[in-house]
DNA sequence: GTCCTGATCCTCT
DNA sequence: GAGGATCAGGACG
């Protein structure tokens, strides 16, 4: 699996209109080389967070806790909330500019063992099935926040495959801006957070 | 300093 | 479908 990292996806890949990248994430592979594994899953659920948007952390500019998001595509926003619960997030468009793809479900592809002992479920469709899932899952921490998705223990490879058709619909778990139609996810597939 | 809110998950009912 | 867990950031004084 080592022999992903020849298809990991450029910085440039992230410079781009985030609504696109959100879109074209869809079917990557984000995978995480931690001491105890590897774990690697297919994006099968993504949302954009875009300028001008209230339900963009960055909306009221930059904090010690949003700067990330400023910094230059291709790195991750690992953020804290509800208390207990992390969340991941790829940063795109230019240095400057607060925007970024939440990634919201995964379909494991390798290293379910560990996601299993990290989670502690059994089912695969309960593994990283929501935004807080793949992250513990994953075994990605605060740590990562930062972290270069080009050259790091964390990356996503571009998909092997061709997906399948894709859905968009309004996005999850949020009040302002809930009515923006930046949610994507694959048809069909049963390792979504929820349809 | 204090108060409030939240891009969630899990366990009930 | 509802509510609790649990804490960092941000707004305000």
């Amino acid at each position: 699996m080592s022999g992903l990292r020849g298809g990991i996806l450029p910085r440039s890949f992230y410079a781009g209109d985030t609504v696109d990248v959100a879109r074209k994430l869809l079917g990557c592979i984000l995978v995480h080389e931690a001491p105890q594994g590897i774990t690697a899953g297919k994006i099968v659920e993504t949302e954009a967070y875009i300028q001008g948007d209230p339900a963009c952390h960055a909306s009221r500019g930059m904090t010690p806790r949003n700067r990330v998001m400023f910094g230059a595509p291709g790195y991750a926003y690992v953020y804290f909330i509800y208390g207990m619960y992390y969340c991941f997030n790829a940063v795109t468009a230019s240095a400057g500019v607060g925007e970024a793809v939440l990634v919201r479900a995964l379909e494991p592809l390798q290293g379910s063992h560990l996601m299993r002992a990290r989670r502690g479920r059994e089912r695969l469709e309960d593994l990283c099935s929501g935004p807080a899932k793949l992250v513990q899952a994953m075994g990605i921490t605060r740590e990562h926040n930062g972290a270069d998705l080009t050259c790091s223990q964390l990356f996503v490879c571009t998909r092997e495959t061709v997906p399948g058709k894709f859905v968009t619909t309004t996005r999850i778990g949020i009040k302002e801006g809930s009515e923006m139609p930046l949610r994507f996810y694959l048809e069909g597939s049963p390792f979504i957070s929820r349809k």
